[in-house]
DNA sequence: ATGCCGGGTGGAACCCGA
């Protein structure tokens, strides 16, 4: 079965690029971030028409994440909202269990704050919203089930995942501390499916609209999936969508799938 | 380039993103 995770910039004038995306690549499970819509705004009847069904965790203006499925998910098992804060009221997580040949398999949407500037809450928010996602994490690994945490980290792991490391050192994205924070989820034995998949360089899933970034390739690869150790041993292949950055109107960021074999 | 582009809100100019 094909997991995606695609940050959409606003899904509502992305409509046409989701269907067109849909039908092309028929995924299973999608992982949005962004959507940039309330719940009743989200374009359903769109997405519905093409079989899929629709979970989200939508916010006015900003963020919004959700899950389009071509299987509802398991009964009861939609959470929104990442544990550990109660008063945190940013749309950026959400999570479901689907049951497939009698594996359990949880699949996550995530949309890690951006961070930047640093020195501000902004960038406190981030680190402290990781340290949130570890402890989740842990929680969700003794279940031993199928884990995948999927979405847009707003992390460049190494240098090899930008095109001019230099130009990001004084960035949110590229901080020790962020960087340090991703490490430890690969240390939980999460694996990072993209860069376990492939050993060539230039991988990215994001190119800003500004300054010629996508026609130059300055790239960067922040949109991930993690993997628990029962979903990784299922893992066939990984492929990263880039050609959908070069249709009209598109995402700053690209679908990333990966195939697990269940 | 301390936002060059682009989506969103609200109805102009400003917020936000990476």
């Amino acid at each position: 079965m094909l997991i995606a995770t695609w940050n959409i910039n606003g899904v509502r004038a992305r409509i046409d690029a989701l269907t067109a995306w849909l039908t092309e690549r028929s995924p299973d499970i999608v992982c949005l971030q962004e959507i940039k819509s309330l719940d009743d705004g989200f374009p359903r009847q769109a997405v519905e028409a093409l079989g899929y069904h629709v979970e989200t965790h939508g916010q006015k203006g900003f963020n919004g994440v959700a899950l389009l499925s071509k299987v509802a998910p398991d009964n009861g098992s939609v959470s929104r909202g990442l544990p550990g804060d109660e008063s945190d009221e940013q749309s950026r997580f959400i999570e479901a269990c689907w049951t497939v040949n009698g594996q359990r398999v949880r699949v996550a949407s995530l949309y890690l704050p951006n961070g930047n500037p640093l020195g501000t809450e902004k960038f406190t928010y981030k680190l402290s919203w990781m340290q949130r996602l570890e402890a989740h994490a842990i929680a969700r690994l003794s279940d031993e089930d199928a884990l995948i945490l999927a979405g847009d980290y707003n992390v460049i792991p190494e240098p090899e995942d930008c095109r001019n490391p230099a130009a990001w050192l004084g960035d949110a994205l590229y901080q020790p501390e962020s960087r340090a924070a991703y490490r430890r989820l690969l240390n939980l034995g999460l694996l990072d499916a993209v860069r376990a998949t492939t050993a060539a360089g230039e991988v990215y899933t994001f190119w800003d609209y500004q300054a010629g970034a996508w026609q130059k390739n300055n790239g960067i690869r922040i949109d991930h999936l993690l993997l628990s150790p029962e979903a990784a041993s299922r893992l066939g292949s990984v492929g990263i969508d880039k050609h959908v950055r070069g249709w009209e109107k598109p995402s700053d960021h690209v679908p990333v799938v990966i195939d697990l074999m269940l």
